[in-house]
DNA sequence: GAGTGGTCTAGACCACTTT
DNA sequence: AAGTGGTCTAGACCACTCG
């Protein structure tokens, strides 16, 4: 049984500056001093950013096997950790497989969006090429329904905001919005322009309101009147209804919301795997 | 500026065996046959699996905060890195909320599903408490039409096999699946009784066959003749449709297919947040 | 300013796949 | 047997949050 080994001198063991020619190397980010520029992202970012793109591009074809993690990391100049950092990333999207003792593979070359374009409706359309309009129909303060309350985290009856808002693609209506906001975000809210394109940017810019998480619901619903009249579908005709949740990082509630798109203009997609599975089917 | 570090010594740098009193600690997983036992999960598993059941009976509610990676590692008796890692696993799940500086928060405490649970209806129908039954109401061999055969990665007209599957929930029909497998794996499936309750488990088992990858897309449709006839609902009605794609480990496509839920039976929720989204919405 | 999470390194052993 | 990904450690510096 060998002795516990003696707690050699730390000084020199990880010694930072050494001859890689790079400036805000990893671990070692006070090198960022050396130019006056701004915050670099992180390295495990940039070789995930470097090789979405060659995936995306077409570099690396569905069914392509990846570099090593020893040849990924040389070539980034990068230990394998920050490597596999990089790769957990597009592991996680589903643009890759992995199994231990083989390389890893293409799975798909179709990059998920970020989270603020699935929030915003207008940077979502933007992105496809279209151009995204908003109408509030109405906007009333009132008060929490008992669903309402538990989904925001305030008790029942709470003082809320309730809007109602339709948004269109090239002119043509395709989501009608039935959205409750938390009473402390309300006034930022009302203080919006009734055809304000982005809601979510202007919070962002105007209050400094980030969105961190969601929770999606998806089902199917009946066009009721309401819905019929304003996406100017037949009543009863099919609707993919999407309920969903969002709070800040710190978990506070911000909106919840029952969203009905009409059918043939919005596809959601999950994709998911054996190591992360964000996907859940439940009894309604 | 500081010379390179000499390559000092590596010889008992690293003492794996110490006194941890543990058998399969980490990195060091050669301690496992002091007992003859199975294989242990993962250190980083079986920490992630303790705070996921801590959150889930409500030990940390929502909102609540989780302890610091210090205070875990030492309780678990892990490094901080193995605690990250399990920590990474709640987070991509959606389970809990991170940011720099502050304690993790609490987000949510309902668990997502395994992929095996999501992917086989019977496995998630008797996680529910409920009996799922199968029944072929036809199979047959054919040729991939264009779209088919572009998700299955095959030419078009490659030889298929068509299966049409309904799936009740305690006796009541709430699904319809049409699925086209690759011809590699037709035999095995047709070879399953035809009120096989779980193909999945049986492919498994027979055929040593595991499903690693799935890509869903989300939307509803009308229900039309075969639908309304098999799911007991009128024609016209709302489903939700589920189209899916099945692929190995290696990626490679094993089944493809058109599910369509009767309304009000199912509802799939996908959690996400700025760090993971495996949520997209794309034009139809 | 102490605490906490985010990032990174360097090295090690293992299980598994591939040649 | 060589290659590759999976797991783990121990230590370090940083940016950020909070009292």
């Amino acid at each position: 049984m060998p002795a516990p080994p003696p707690p050699d001198d730390d000084a020199r063991r990880h010694p930072r500056s050494r001859s890689r020619a790079r400036t805000g190397a990893g671990g070692d980010r006070s090198g960022r001093s050396t130019a006056g520029r701004g915050p670099e992202p992180p390295r495990h970012e940039a070789i995930a950013a470097a090789l979405r793109r060659a995936i995306t591009e077409g570099r690396y074809p569905v069914g392509a096997t990846l570099p090593s993690e020893a040849e990924l990391a040389a070539a980034h100049g990068a230990s394998r950790g920050t490597v596999r950092q990089a790769v957990a990333a597009l592991l996680a999207e589903g643009l890759v497989g992995s199994r231990q003792g083989a390389r890893r593979v293409v799975l798909s070359t179709t990059p998920s969006q970020s989270f603020t374009e699935l929030r915003s409706f207008a940077q979502w359309a933007r992105a496809g090429g279209r151009t995204a309009g908003g109408l509030v129909l109405s906007s009333s303060r009132g008060t929490a329904r008992a669903e309402e309350a538990g989904l925001l985290q305030v008790p029942p009856g709470a003082p809320v905001l309730h809007v109602l808002r339709l948004r269109t693609l090239d002119g043509d209506p395709v989501l009608l919005e039935r959205t409750v906001y938390a009473e402390w975000i309300a006034p930022a809210v009302e203080a919006l322009p009734d055809d304000c394109e982005s809601v979510t940017e202007r919070l962002r810019r105007d209050e400094g309101l980030v969105f961190a998480h969601g929770e999606h619901h998806i089902d199917a619903v009946a066009a009721g009147t309401a819905d019929a009249d304003h996406l100017r579908v037949r009543r009863g005709s099919p609707l993919l209804r999407v309920r969903r949740t969002t709070t800040t990082a710190e978990g506070r509630p911000v909106e919840t919301s029952d969203d009905r798109y009409r059918p043939g203009s919005v596809v959601f997609t999950v994709r998911n795997s054996t190591q992360t599975n964000p996907l859940t089917r439940t009894h309604a």
